[in-house]
DNA sequence: CGCTATGTTGATCCATATCAATAAGTGTGG
DNA sequence: CCACACTTATTGATATGGATCAACATAGCG
């Protein structure tokens, strides 16, 4: 069943960085045409290879996206609310490089390519966005790519936990958001070596115990991880 | 020596996407600030967190872009004539993520930074060249990533002789532009480990003499290395 | 309350890194 | 133009990080 985005999606949507620079009337444009839809978990939302017809919004929920070869696959990211994914396919009008699915019951709003591609054309203030998201989503990549190359993966899962607690305002004990077996694939790794790994750093005071994370030692733990603003910050 | 682009370079600079778009007063204003600069090999145009002053584009010669942490090095990408490099730090004005050396002696254009942000705000066919080139980047960056993740070390090189070979015009013979090492370092993996897996692709037609490249059978090499658009076309 | 998927642990294997020695280029200055 | 120095490439021996296979534990979930 699809539907026209409520009024109370609008505001959600608006309040994201690509759509608060945007004219009103364009806003609208896109919104006409968009649709919002409630998944359950675990749904295909779009294969790897696939024409891009919609830019998608996640409200709520979660996606991860993922990517296959020769029967292997790893996951590539998590996108968590509110924010967007392949933008990069949408601009291009290229198939898209990942897959996606849902990981939880998910609300996600469909804006059709080419009206992005034509209020792009038309809205230098949602142009100045795309392009702003756009860098940020390639230095996100080259950021990844650096970690992957430039870290064993007990350094990637030391950086990884870091990171997440950041995230959580910096607090000592925070949660896992998803299951293990996909931190691993994330990181690059097997779910064996990740179990492991967990192991490798309670040494520098790193206590997991279920989907927890305890940081019993900040300086242990970033003596060993080293982390580094040009490879682990979210912002620039 | 710092000196503005002589004529003779305006065209190849205006030839590049990004430039093709662009309205003729804006392409004034971006030449204008500019400097072209000869540099020797095994220069240091950039280092990774300095901030980024200027879009560079690479006349001739080439560029590798790197990254290191801790003491470690790898190398991203080559830059090649006539492109441009760094432009997601130029545009979001943050530090730049990679450094670049010079492998060769090359002839460089220097573009303000601020001058491509402010001719990006009033010129909308640069605007799309912008976003387009981004995009384009962004793609690139997953591709390697999933290149990294799906593949072995073996994969990689197999299906990076095939993506040279089709640069090189689809000849079963051709040459490495630069240094196994730089190469190993490329593909995430030792100078040993290369040498090594040039052995490993004997069994399927490949031959490495020095620099040079033989493909003796194209099916073979193919056949193993399972090359993938999603993950090879440097195009789309 | 079982059933199934996920996570852990142990044993083993394999790919790749590291260390060491040698060979082959490459460039420089006499 | 050659000799020397230095970097790069190759090869061999070994070490190790991580994958794989197998067994078991655990936790969600219907």
């Amino acid at each position: 069943m699809r539907l026209r985005p409520p009024e109370s999606d609008f505001q959600n949507i608006r309040s994201l960085d690509l759509f608060t620079e945007i004219a009103d009337q364009h806003f609208d444009v896109l919104m006409r045409g968009a649709y919002v839809q409630n998944f359950p978990p675990q749904i295909e939302l779009i294969a790897e290879g696939d024409t891009c017809d919609f830019l998608h919004v996640v409200l709520s929920g979660s996606v991860d996206l993922f990517s296959s070869w020769n029967g292997r696959e790893t996951s590539m990211a998590t996108v968590r609310p509110v924010s967007t994914f392949i933008l990069a396919a949408t601009v291009k009008d290229a198939p898209y490089l990942m897959s996606a699915r849902t990981l939880e019951k998910s609300r996600i709003v469909l804006v059709p390519s080419k009206d992005v591609r034509s209020v792009f054309d038309i809205d230098p203030g949602f142009a100045r966005a795309v392009v702003t998201e756009l860098a940020q989503c390639y230095r996100s990549v080259v950021k990844n790519t650096k970690d992957l190359k430039l870290r064993t993966s007990l350094e990637r899962l030391a950086n990884y936990i870091l990171r997440q607690q950041r995230r959580a305002g910096g607090a000592t004990t925070f949660e896992l958001q998803f299951e293990k077996r996909r931190l691993a694939s994330f990181l690059g790794m097997t779910p064996e070596n990740l179990s492991r790994a967990f192991k490798g750093l309670q040494p520098y005071g790193v206590r997991v115990e279920g989907s927890q994370f305890v940081i019993l030692s900040q300086s242990d733990l970033e003596r060993f991880a080293k982390p580094n603003p040009l490879i682990d910050d979210y912002s620039t």
